[in-house]
DNA sequence: TAGGCCATCTGGTCCT
DNA sequence: AGGACCAGATGGCCTA
């Protein structure tokens, strides 16, 4: 969306020309002796040291801005990806972040529990890939997946209740609170024997 | 107008 | 030291 991209760059005003006159380093111990060495204004050194200091931290924060604002985008677009995957029937209909994690976090489980389902019914014929029990929820560490089910958090989109047939398992990961009727059939996921898809 | 969502800034912490 | 990551704060935009 155009916002991103324009970056009004508010460029805060708050702390970095506040200016403090730099509390006259007490570290810096140049002028004691005062016997030799050119008499260069000390108070006027420090305020150029302050200056240079300050502009160093503007700088460094800056850059920093640079770097957390290419990290949102960067996980903005990765997001993106994701909701070009998910299946939603009105395109204009943008998921939300939390509903987009959330409804392929439901989707992903459906579809291993629709392989499942089609491995009991054709015998086992498919590849073995990540199929498992329980839909997958996040692990508080977030390395591994866990055998809970999605239902188990409060704020799971989904119904309590386990789907038991393919037709049970598209009902189930469809977000509720938003309406993709149709978004997915039974042709989307067609786990016949061996395809998938 | 309140509430939700989002982008951005910011300071802190951890890691390399 | 510098970068990555994170969470809180803030302000803008949009919608019911």
């Amino acid at each position: 969306m155009s916002t991103s991209s324009l970056s009004p760059e508010p460029c805060t005003s708050d702390d970095e020309q506040q200016f403090t006159p730099s509390p006259q380093a007490e570290d810096e111990e140049v002028g004691t002796d005062a016997t030799k060495k050119p008499r260069r204004s000390r108070t006027r050194s420090t305020i150029k040291n302050g200056e240079v200091v300050l502009k160093i931290k503007k700088t460094r924060r800056l850059k920093a801005n640079n770097r957390e604002r290419n990290r949102m985008h960067h996980l903005n677009s990765a997001l993106d990806e994701l909701r070009e995957v998910l299946p939603t029937l009105p395109e204009d209909a943008k998921l939300t972040k939390i509903e987009t994690l959330r409804f392929a976090h439901n989707y992903i489980w459906a579809l291993s529990e629709t392989l499942r389902l089609a491995d009991q019914l054709h015998g086992c014929t498919t590849t073995p890939m990540l199929i498992q029990d329980s839909p997958p929820s996040p692990s508080p560490s977030g390395s591994s997946w866990s055998c809970t089910s999605p239902s188990s958090s409060s704020e799971s989109l989904s119904p309590a209740s386990p789907a038991s047939s393919t037709s049970d398992i598209l009902d189930y990961w469809q977000p509720a609170g938003r309406h993709f009727h149709g978004a997915l059939n039974q042709q989307n996921l067609c786990v016949t024997g061996t395809t998938f898809i």
